[in-house]
DNA sequence: AACATGGTCAACCGCTAGTTA
DNA sequence: ATAACTAGCGGTTGACCATGT
């Protein structure tokens, strides 16, 4: 796959956006769109490069975006989303409306990582998924206040296994994360409840593979299939380090 | 007041996936 | 089938600011 030019070589201008510069992509997108962000610094007559063009309207100009402090719901559904998705900020962002995936990932870095860190030092009980233990892997906890936009209401998708009879659908997964990011990673089909798939699932086969990188080239798709299948499976102690 | 240190965040870099010719 | 190209993503950097010494 070949590499767009890097926009220094072009002579285009980097670091910080001047408020004109600002004024003119605004007023260029509202005019034109941006179905080709590499052409548009050239018909607006800005000197950037496509690329910084995109993340300065994403990131900052953009008409939906909310600034401010990131509120308590949105810091918690951060760090729980975060515990489901990993560091798939544009995923995480696609649940906080007018947040960006840059933002999230800001956020992430400065207050809640040390914030986590320090609740695991002090005895708390999340952990980074890529430290789970068996423990937490069977009480993963999705707070999602935040994906209701349009309700008061806290909708909490418990997955522990106080009821070992109550099996995540697929369904009550598929609600925690962008339709799109699931359809991408889940080959199985939508209308099978969770339970058609069980004894299908090898946890140390799809280690296994995973390791080969062949069949789980995407990590969600693994950690999808662990969240899935753990309901199930007793002896999750057998599965190796990686 | 001057300097050091740490926190924050906008912007850049390098890569991959998807699309098109 | 392949190469060229673009959009988008996540990691990283560095300038700026606040706070501490």
């Amino acid at each position: 796959m070949g590499r767009a030019p890097c926009c220094e070589k072009m002579g285009m201008k980097r670091g910080p956006w001047t408020p004109e510069e600002d004024q003119i992509l605004i007023n260029y997108i509202h005019l034109y769109g941006h179905s080709n962000w590499r052409a548009l610094p050239k018909h607006a007559g800005l000197l950037r490069c496509g690329k910084s063009c995109r993340l300065r309207w994403i990131n900052y100009l953009r008409p939906d975006i909310k600034r401010g402090n990131f509120t308590p719901q949105e810091e918690q559904t951060i760090i729980n989303l975060h515990e489901v998705l990993g560091n798939r900020w544009s995923a995480i962002a696609a649940k906080l409306p007018g947040r960006t995936d840059n933002e999230i990932k800001n956020v992430w870095h400065t207050h809640l990582k040390k914030r986590l860190n320090k609740n695991q030092n002090s005895g708390g009980d999340t952990k980074d998924i890529n430290e789970t233990t068996h423990e937490d892997k069977e009480s993963l906890t999705v707070d999602t206040t935040s994906l209701q936009q349009s309700s008061d209401s806290i909708t909490t998708f418990d997955i522990t296994n106080n009821n070992k009879d109550d099996i995540m659908s697929y369904e009550d997964i598929t609600a925690l994360v962008d339709e799109s990011f699931w359809s991408d990673v889940v080959s199985v089909d939508n209308e099978k409840n969770i339970e058609d798939w069980e004894g299908l699932i090898d946890i140390n086969s799809k280690l296994n593979s995973y390791n080969n990188s062949k069949l789980y080239n995407d990590d969600m798709e693994f950690w999808f299939d662990i969240l899935t299948s753990s309901r199930r499976i007793e002896a999750f102690s057998d599965i190796p380090e990686f």
